[in-house]
DNA sequence: AATCAATTAGACCAATCTATCTAATTGCAA
DNA sequence: TTGCAATTAGATAGATTGGTCTAATTGATT
């Protein structure tokens, strides 16, 4: 057995590329080059470029969850406060950028959602991840009575992660902050009880 | 002076396969095939691709807004009745047609914000066209008492329209009717005062 | 140290994409 | 009807893309 390039480092360059300039706008040469690898690596590691991205997209879906979840286990805070504080750190971290950064899920949704069934399944899957952690933090809190039960937890969770998605939208075609800024006032409202 | 075919049709018929399939999955060659003209013409009409995408991108925002002028208007309901209407109205049609629709300003923002600036701008510009028409709205609700003011028109306006994409990304991404079912019920509690 | 399967390098190929070019055609104006 | 500028058609060019191929190299195992 010979192994020289870790497989991950390959997946996390195409994560970066890809959400930054979109799938069909990073070509294999561009993620050889960044990755430092050769295009017969690239290949020795992936079936084509279909399969890098999906496999991109489900270690984008794991690397966020896992981090959502750490920020979601912190007993310190109430799950209100937990979601509020989780979205708060994202959004300093989109500014620190520039707002260059964008999900993942919600591009290859719209670049690849119609045209490749692999690529929607994808997407729909990494989705109900995300929906599954923010869920189980949303019951917590409305068990303990310190988020709104005026919608259930499914349903509120879709809400809170669509106004969240949709906010990330409007900051990068060109508003920046002020939809985030949107975003964080009504979020405490929709959570409160 | 000699015109056969017209510019319009051409836009409305990328307006449509951008939509649908995204803006790099549509090849000049499918838009001259499904518009029904030939290469030269399209050259003709338009500088180069780049620059049919901007102008498909701005009669996308005119078809549109003037669309939800018109359902803002009508008097018959009153300024939070009729946004909840636009917005079944909407969403009806996207079932009718199995989601396959999505918002071609959240595409190419995505496909094309971090890319080419004059996208950014034509997707910028277009959003605000919206907001626009949103917070008209919202304003005289909100004046006349019937749409809440815990959140600033210009504020409420945003996340309306920021839940709204990102409604349709879930919807786009298989989640189907789900999400949208679940950005009306919170659009009436948001809305309410 | 020798062996050998696995990995790597990057030239190369075929397909595709955008855009151009020229000849044929169109339809208005005189 | 004729003349002429504008439009159209579609072959073709040039660039770029994803993917393959073979020879060289690597490193674990014996």
């Amino acid at each position: 057995m010979n192994i020289k390039h870790n497989k991950e480092d390959i997946l996390r360059k195409g994560m970066e590329l890809f959400r930054l300039n979109g799938y069909h706008n990073t070509g294999t040469k561009e993620i050889i080059k960044e990755a430092g690898i050769s295009r017969g690596s690239f290949y020795n590691f992936f079936i084509d470029k279909d399969d890098f991205g999906i496999q991109v997209l489900d270690y984008y879906g794991v690397w966020s969850t896992d981090y959502m979840k750490e920020l979601l286990n912190d007993t310190k805070l109430n799950p209100k406060q937990r979601l509020i504080h989780l979205f708060d750190l994202f959004i300093e971290g989109y500014k620190r950028d520039h707002y260059k950064w964008g999900c993942l899920l919600v591009g290859m949704t719209q670049e690849l959602g119609q045209i490749n069934p692999s690529f929607s399944n994808a997407c729909e899957r990494n989705f109900e991840s995300f929906v599954a952690v923010f869920q189980a933090c949303i019951e917590e809190g409305q068990a303990a009575g310190v988020i709104s039960e005026k919608q259930d937890a499914r349903g509120l969770t879709l809400t809170m992660l669509s106004m969240y998605n949709g906010a990330l939208v409007l900051m990068k075609s060109g508003m920046h902050h002020e939809p985030l800024e949107a975003f964080q006032t009504q979020l405490a409202l929709i959570l409160t009880p």
